[in-house]
DNA sequence: AGGTTGACGGTTG
DNA sequence: GCAACCGCCAACC
């Protein structure tokens, strides 16, 4: 896949998003240099389907998680967070104490300069 | 070609 | 908290 491709940016940033930690749409679009695209980042996930993509670190601004609660996804994401040790209540996330911030030379080595 | 739809987010009341 | 807007824009009617 060509680095151009937004979608290409946008997975190879979440995948820097280690176990136990989370991210939401807008941040993860704005550190993978596409500030505004929030939805270009569901849209990108939900066609992705890569095994070694974590997309269960992806979370709303506030902390919830974006399926219809009581979906089979909603549940499958919740037990996945769970199980890296993430407290979700209510569908919900603390992002204060399970937000992820990359450094820097985490991010210039994906966004290529 | 034009309208609708999203795994969203920020602002305002 | 809630709801109503607005910005976003590629994919899909």
């Amino acid at each position: 896949m060509p680095k151009q491709d937004p979608c290409y940016q946008i997975k190879q940033t979440l995948k820097l998003v280690p176990a136990g930690h989370v991210v939401g749409y807008g941040q993860l679009a704005d550190y993978a240099g596409l500030p505004g695209r929030a939805r270009l980042v569901g849209r990108c996930l939900r066609q992705a389907g890569e095994p070694d993509l974590p997309w269960h670190r992806v979370v709303r601004a506030n902390g919830q998680i974006a399926f219809a609660p009581g979906s089979n996804a909603a549940e499958e994401q919740r037990a996945r967070l769970t199980a890296e040790g993430v407290v979700v209540m209510h569908y919900r996330v603390a992002m204060s104490r399970f937000a992820w911030q990359p450094r820097l030379d985490e991010l210039l080595g994906v966004l290529r300069y």
